[in-house]
DNA sequence: TCTGGGGTCCTAGGACCC
DNA sequence: TCTGGGGTCCTAGGACCC
């Protein structure tokens, strides 16, 4: 905690239902819900018309539909997000040099390294105003919430009680009443799991937080959780605002429409995963060493099994290897409804292919890590250049050995048909990988 | 047809080393 | 022969955030 009011915290409002609006008059003061708009899709943003609903960011598609019918449904524009976001962290950038982007949409700036005359209430405050309506010019209209408080936790929940387009700035001295009736779940890292233990043993707010010892919320907590959320029921925050962070780890997942019990699927879909995961390692010049996979099952148990190779790789057709071998130990009879790859255990090197081969304890490992070109050239598998495999959902009839059917979705690596049956339409629904020869396309329906 | 995707951090147990 | 402790790495799972 800062003597004075020098941290900033800046939320953009319902950011990416708001760019949909600015780009788009006709959804103006519309119900404007984005996220995934398939059957299993869930809500990213809900501008403030649809929220009036009780639209909610992370609530499934499904139930926003049923709150809100009338609202437009978008899966979103992230090329448009991205840009927008950067025009505001430029801006913030160009008053501070010290800013830490949270997300798109939320950063802290460190006003103590601002170009501010002081760093009173007053002169805090008109800067405030005046960088809220720099964000309105560069965005093109859209709106921010702005906290100024004495640390991070202080401003994050500042910027939060007047939104949308609001600003609060805590005058250095007033945090613990401002705290105090607060209900624990405003202190970032307290869940639902936390609330749910917390109110067992009549904690709800702030002030009861207060009243609990330290060791004992290590107790119930946990060592860091308990001891850091004892200094934040006393406004107890010297985090500072750090400009850089790097990567801990790459990743990919996917949750398909119907739920996979095909393994070869599974496996060409893993291998994909593998392509896209080594493809953005690439790109930001890293290379990891711990392959892990994440499986979600029918009944969303959550399983993940990782495997630490002898040196870093950043080699589709390694990471790929060793994704499918780690399906290998995990029942999935059931079916499946997430599959991901990730690679963590970064380096911003890869290590020399002809070295890591001698030192390497694990000969298998060895071998991965010493993929020559020629290896690479020889197993690895081309990236289909599109995800739907030019599949049209709605457009496109296929067949396949069990008769003829319509595309019904189509992405992420798979077609997904619905097969039409004299006895019991509209027939039984299957997933195929988009480049199955089980399945071929006839007469594709052009429509453009 | 309840429950995304991309991350971060923490915990706990076992292996292994000194 | 028995009794240690500390540190690091690895794996699996869970909570949380936007």
């Amino acid at each position: 905690m800062r003597a004075q009011a020098s941290v900033l915290h800046l939320d953009l409002d319902a950011f990416f239902a708001a760019v949909e609006q600015r780009d788009k008059p006709s959804l103006r003061g519309k119900p404007v819900v984005v996220g995934g708009v398939s059957g299993r899709g869930v809500v990213a943003t809900a501008s403030y018309e649809a929220r009036a609903y009780g639209v909610r960011s992370a609530m499934s598609t499904r139930e926003a539909r049923a709150r809100c019918p009338h609202a437009a449904y978008l899966s979103g524009r992230f090329e448009a997000y991205r840009a927008t976001s950067a025009a505001v962290m430029g801006l913030l950038r160009s008053c501070s040099p010290l800013v830490e982007p949270l997300s798109l949409d939320e950063a802290f700036v460190d006003l103590a390294r601002a170009d501010l005359p002081d760093l009173e209430i007053d002169t805090v405050t008109v800067f405030a105003e005046q960088l809220r309506d720099r964000v309105h010019d560069v965005t093109g209209g859209l709106t921010a919430s702005v906290g100024v408080a004495s640390s991070k936790f202080v401003a994050k929940v500042a910027s939060d009680l007047e939104k949308p387009d609001g600003l609060v700035v805590v005058p250095p001295g007033t945090e613990l009443e401002l705290l105090r009736p607060m209900h624990v779940s405003v202190v970032p890292g307290v869940g639902p799991a936390t609330v749910e233990r917390l109110r067992r043993v009549g904690v709800h707010t702030i002030a009861d937080l207060q009243q609990i010892s330290e060791d004992e919320l290590v107790r119930m907590l946990g060592k860091a959780h308990g001891h850091g959320l004892h200094q934040l029921a006393f406004a107890r925050d010297d985090r500072p605002v750090e400009a850089e962070r790097e990567t801990k780890s790459v990743s990919v997942e996917g949750t398909y429409e119907q739920d996979l019990t095909d393994r070869k699927l599974m496996e060409s879909l893993l291998t994909r995963q593998a392509t896209d995961v080594a493809r953005r390692l690439r790109k930001s010049g890293l290379s990891g060493r711990t392959v892990t996979i994440k499986v979600r099952l029918y009944d969303f148990t959550t399983l993940s099994r990782s495997t630490t190779l002898a040196s870093p790789t950043d080699d589709e057709a390694v990471i790929g290897r060793q994704a499918r071998r780690l399906l290998e130990d995990l029942d999935t009879s059931g079916g499946v409804r997430l599959l991901g790859v990730g690679v963590s255990g970064l380096a911003d090197w890869v290590q020399d292919e002809l070295f890591a081969a001698e030192d390497d304890p694990d000969p298998e490992a060895a071998s991965e890590g010493s993929a020559t070109p020629l290896d690479r050239a020889a197993t690895a598998v081309p990236p289909p250049p599109d995800p739907s495999g030019g599949f049209r959902p709605g457009n496109d009839v296929v067949h396949d050995e069990h008769g003829r059917g319509w595309v019904w979705g189509a992405g992420k690596g798979v077609v997904t048909v619905r097969f039409e049956t004299a006895e019991t339409p509209p027939g039984p629904v299957r997933t195929f990988a988009v480049d199955d020869p089980a399945l071929s396309r006839i007469n594709p329906v052009v429509t453009d």
